[in-house]
DNA sequence: CGGGACGTTGAATTGCGTCAAGTTTTGTGG
DNA sequence: CCACAAAACTTGACGCAATTCAACGTCCCG
């Protein structure tokens, strides 16, 4: 059994040191989820921010007829979710897909983290804007893509991040994701799903089979999806101010 | 002419006491764009966070082939984009729509005091969360809703957002969006948004003529949308910590 | 009063969904 | 290891919501 302390630490290179303290001091709360279980649930007060070690997990939204809507996925290495460490509820659930191994940390030592360590605060801020990003990249995706495009979009999404957390190689990754989940995410049927996976194949661009993925060929499947994988990484952050004195009442605390 | 001052402290009510002096201080740099000029854009760092004191304006992104998605509606009272404070660039484009009248508040005011007021800071988590929140329903109206109910879940969004900054009234509000930015928005065709939109009137829903929108059964038009607006408020913050220590080395400021 | 943006309408087309019937894979217990 | 059931995947036929193309009407502004 592997230190999930050592996981975390590996796992999310975007924390600073202070940051690695607090993860690995509550390293020891381990939870685990199976799969279909819920991690977080609007139904109820989140206890935490959960950092993903292993498995697979996605945000998601029901419509009043039943309709599930992945919003997106959670994958080892990222933080489910971060605003739940300043607000109480969540608007939106996270389930597991497949059986879940997450680090609690604990509300409180997120918010004071959070409170007191600008750099920390700033890696967080980071975080959520490439969340965001990739929000505003499935908008886009299920906006304007065609179905091939979508799903291709989204293969590339997955192989890429999954590449940055040391959980693929150059032939592809493991893909825990079944075809209903894929519509689930594109916005599509699972019917159509099945046949635009058969075209990608047949256009001798991957392989999925059995829980893995196997990309044939990179550039060309990137180009079938219009993918660009900036939005994935962090953007530049803005130097810290150069210092504008503001009025006496506001300067606070001034780093 | 109006204080563009006294435009903002009245129109932004999630601004708290510290912030409303940087506002204020800060309110005479005022800029005007024109209809479809780039208010903000991925090609040049973002000189600061603006805040909406009048017109439309949205955020979007384009795909190579040339079609244009809306991922998000800028009214008076809101900010775009408060994450510029933090990052020197933006990765979508914002476009005024119509005229539009902002503030801008200059990155160093802005940072140093996220830096320094946590309250403020937290008035800023909300004033995103609830952004991502209004990015989420988004991506479940084109997901998962058909066109009529997509361009209502819109107009109700649009209006129950204008009555909230005092810009709508009990029969309706003014509506300059045309058409085809409907449609940029759904990710429908502007015939279809068009055929919809006959439907709604049809309905006996609304009318919208001369860039008016006028609400004549708005428990009608939710009932079609599906619309609950619960996400376009702020959600409970959590209460601050009761405070669980921290390692020394990481309580550098404690509140 | 002319021209360009915006809105309206009809007819033909199509991408994707639905329904329905299989086949293959996975998981479980004996 | 096999037996069996449940879940996941595959394939074909058919239907429809939304698109596309094309023409025409209407409003607004210089």
């Amino acid at each position: 059994m592997i230190d999930p302390t050592s996981i975390v630490l590996k796992r999310f290179p975007w924390l600073n040191e202070e940051a690695d303290v607090v993860f690995a001091s509550s390293g020891r709360t381990v939870r685990q989820f199976q799969a279909h279980e819920d991690i977080l649930s609007t139904q109820w007060p989140a206890p935490g921010v959960y950092a993903i070690c292993s498995g697979f997990a996605c945000r998601y939204a029901v419509l009043a007829n039943g309709q599930r809507q992945i919003m997106g996925f959670v994958l080892p290495g990222d933080l489910c979710d971060p605003r739940a460490a300043v607000f109480d509820r969540v608007d939106y659930s996270v389930a597991a897909l497949r059986p879940v191994e997450a680090v609690l940390v604990p509300s409180d030592y997120f918010s004071t983290l959070t409170g007191s360590s600008a750099s920390f605060l700033r890696s967080l801020w980071r975080v959520t804007a490439i969340d965001d990003a990739i929000d505003r990249q499935w908008l886009l995706n299920i906006g304007q893509r065609n179905a091939l495009e979508r799903i291709a979009h989204l293969l590339c999404e997955l192989y890429t991040r999954l590449q940055a957390v040391g959980l693929a190689d150059q032939q592809g990754c493991n893909f825990p994701l079944t075809q209903t989940e894929l519509a689930e995410a594109t916005a599509l049927s699972t019917v159509h799903v099945n046949r635009v996976l058969m075209e990608l194949r047949h256009l001798g661009l991957i392989s999925l089979r059995r829980q893995r993925l196997t990309i044939h060929d990179d550039d060309g499947l990137r180009t079938v999806a219009g993918f660009s994988p900036d939005y994935l990484s962090a953007r530049e952050l803005r130097k810290p101010g150069t210092g504008r004195t503001l009025p006496a009442s506001i300067a606070l605390v001034s780093s």
